[in-house]
DNA sequence: CTGTTAGCGCTTTCAA
DNA sequence: TTGAAAGCGCTAACAG
C-alpha cells in the first residue's frame, strides 16, 4: 500500500557520511560541523526523509506519545480540554491519543490495556474513581499517570483539577445568599462520575435550617435538564432556582421554563456549572461557574512531559474555578 | 520512568517454547496447538506481557494508526464524528490520531508532517480543499487518504460525505416552498472551508424573482448567530427567515430573536444545518439538516481499514442527509 | 506444529 | 567531529 520512503541510509549515502552522524544531525545532536549538519538536512528535504518512529521509538524505548481516557468527548467542556491537551503535547514533539469510556470502569480498563499495547507512555485520567486492576496494571509497569477535572491531595495518584465539592458549595452559598429557600439540583448519573458524587456532596454541605434542597438525578445533555425541568414544574411546590451541575443542564432547563412561559430569573433563577463558549450568549446570559479547562490542559501535558523527560516528579495541582455571574439568577422576592 | 516489562524472550522462556511460537499465538497465528498455545497464553497472563508495539511496528511496517486532521473539535458535529471513527477503528484493533487544522490549510500540512512521522498510515481530511504540498506529500510517499464531509466524485481524493450543495438548496426550497420571500442566510468563514462555501452555492443556486436573499458571514459560533441575527434585525426590511448554515448559529439566532422579542416562528423562521443532539430540544425545536455524521465515520474508518489491510480501492460514497421538520419555521403568513 | 535466523530503521556507546 | 557496530523486540520466511 504505502510505497517505500527514503531511509536514514539512503540519506547517508547520499551525503557520503555515516548513519551515525545523520542520525545526530536528526535529533539536534550537538557534535556535528555546521557544515555537515546543513549538507544532511539538504539531503532530508532533497530524498524528503522522514525518520521512522517506530526504529526510533524501538531503539530508544520512547513514544513520545501519551493517552488520555475522558468519559466522553460530545460535550465542549471535554472538547475544549482535549484540545488543549492536544496543543501542550505537540509544542514539544508529543502526540496524543484518545479513548472513551462512556463511564465505565471497566472499559477504561480495556481502554487503557490498548493504548499501552499502542505504546502509550504516560495516561490521563477523568476523576479519582478506577478500576483497581488499572491502578495495579500502572503500578506495575510503572506508568506515569495522573487524574484530572478533579482536586483530591490525598488521591492515589496526582490530581490536577478543580475542587469541585467546593466549587458546588459556592455556587449553593451564592443561591441562598440571593435569598432562595427553596432549590432544585439537576445532574447527571451519579454511578458514572465521582465529580458529580463531589458536586452532590458540596450542594448538600450547604444544607441548613429552612433550606429545601431536591436532588434529581437525569441524562447528562440538554433533553435531560429539560425533562427533569419539566417534571420540576408540575410539582406544587416549584423551586425558586435551578442548580444545574452543567451548563448543558441549564440550557434544557431554560428551554423547558421558556417552553412553560416561565421568566428567568424573575420566576425562576437558573444557574450552571462548566461556562461553556455559548453559555454567555443564551437568553437570558447564565450565570455559571467556570472551570479552568484550558488551563488543566496544559498543566497536566507539562507535568506529564516533565516527568518523561526529565524525571520531574508529578504532583496535585488545584486549579480555581470562580462563578460568573450573569443574568439567569436573581434575588428571590419575599412570597409568603 | 517506566520500569522494565516482561519480552517475547521472558514469555518462551517461561513455557520452554520458542520465540517464533510465542509470536505465532499472540499475532492469533494458525499453525499452533491448543496446547500450546493455552501454555503461552497462561505465561502472557501471568508476566503481564504485553507485545512492544514499536518492535511490532518496525518487523511488520504497519502502524495501525490512522490520522484524522479536523478542523475544531469543540463542535459537536466533529466530537460526534470522531467519536465514531475511533470506535470503528478500535474494533479492528487500530487506532486514531487526531490534529486540529483551524481550517487553516498551512496548519494542516504541518500537522500531516508530523503525524506522519509518528506514524500514521492513512488520513482523513475535512473536505476537498487542501494545500498543494500536501497532496504531493501523499502521491509521493503512497499514503492512502479521503476527504469527508464532503462528496463531490470528481475531487482528487475519494470523498466520503453528503452533498452540501444539494442539501443547503433543499433547506432554501423548503423555505421557500412556506412561502418565504426575503431569506437571510448565516454562515461561517467562507475561506476557511469548502463546505461552507459548497452550501452557499446551494443556496444561491435556489436564486429567482421575487426571493431576495443576504447573506451575512459570522464567527462559527453561538456568539456569531447571536450578533449577526441582531445586526439584522435593525435593517428596515426584515427577512421571514433565516437559514444558519449551523445549528450553532441557529442556536445563537433564538436567543438573539428571544431578547428582541420576536416569536419563531410566529414573526421569524429559523432553519438549522447539522442536526445536533440538543437540535430537538430547543424551544421551538428547531428544524434543520441531519448529517450523517456516526454512519460517516464508520464508513470512512471500514473504507480505510479495508484497504490497509486488504488493498481494497477506497471510492467515493455519497451519504444521504434530511430535513428533519421541528417547529422553527412556518408558513409565512401573507403581508402587504 | 515448532525452532532458527535474518532483518525492520534507528540510536548509541566506543573508537578513531 | 565522525564512523563502526551492537542491539532495541518482534515478525516472517525457511527448515525440520
Amino acid at each position: 500500500m504505502t510505497r517505500p520512503v527514503g531511509k536514514i541510509r539512503d540519506v547517508a549515502k547520499a551525503t557520503g557520511l555515516s548513519i551515525a552522524t545523520v542520525s545526530r544531525v536528526m535529533n539536534g545532536g550537538k557534535n556535528v560541523s555546521p557544515n555537515t549538519r546543513d549538507k544532511v538536512l539538504a539531503a532530508c528535504k532533497q530524498l524528503n526523509y522522514l525518520p521512522n518512529p517506530a526504529a526510533r521509538a524501538l531503539s530508544t524505548s520512547r513514544s513520545k506519545t501519551v493517552a488520555a481516557i475522558i468519559p466522553t468527548i460530545e460535550h465542549s467542556i471535554f472538547a475544549k480540554y482535549i484540545a488543549s491537551i492536544e496543543h501542550s503535547l505537540a509544542q514539544r514533539g508529543y502526540s496524543l491519543v484518545i479513548a472513551i469510556s462512556h463511564g465505565d470502569l471497566d472499559e477504561e480498563l480495556a481502554a487503557a490495556q490498548k493504548l499501552l499495547g499502542m505504546g502509550a507512555e504516560a495516561f490521563i485520567l477523568s476523576g479519582a474513581d478506577h478500576h483497581p486492576d488499572l491502578l495495579d496494571l500502572f503500578t506495575q509497569r510503572g506508568v506515569p499517570h495522573v487524574y484530572s477535572s478533579i482536586w483530591q491531595p490525598a488521591s492515589a495518584a496526582p490530581s490536577i483539577g478543580y475542587d469541585n465539592t467546593a466549587l458546588a458549595r459556592a455556587a449553593m452559598d451564592y443561591l441562598t445568599g440571593h435569598g432562595h429557600h427553596h432549590i432544585a439540583v439537576l445532574h447527571g448519573p451519579l454511578a458514572d462520575s465521582d465529580r458529580t458524587r463531589d458536586r452532590q456532596a458540596g450542594a448538600k454541605a450547604a444544607q441548613r435550617d429552612g433550606l429545601t434542597l431536591d436532588f434529581h438525578e437525569t441524562s447528562l445533555d440538554v433533553a435531560g435538564g429539560k425533562s427533569a425541568t419539566r417534571a420540576l414544574l408540575h410539582s406544587a411546590d416549584r423551586p425558586s432556582a435551578i442548580f444545574c451541575f452543567s451548563d448543558v443542564l441549564a440550557l434544557g432547563a431554560l428551554f423547558a421554563l421558556s417552553e412553560a412561559g416561565l421568566r428567568v430569573p424573575e420566576d425562576v433563577s437558573v444557574m450552571g456549572f462548566d461556562n461553556l463558549d455559548w453559555s454567555g450568549e443564551t437568553a437570558p446570559a447564565l450565570t455559571t461557574i467556570n472551570l479552568p479547562a484550558t488551563r488543566m490542559g496544559a498543566e497536566v501535558g507539562t507535568q506529564l512531559m516533565d516527568h518523561l523527560d526529565n524525571g520531574t516528579p508529578l504532583g496535585p495541582v488545584r486549579l480555581d474555578g470562580a462563578i460568573v455571574e450573569r443574568a439567569s439568577v436573581a434575588p428571590v422576592t419575599r412570597r409568603g
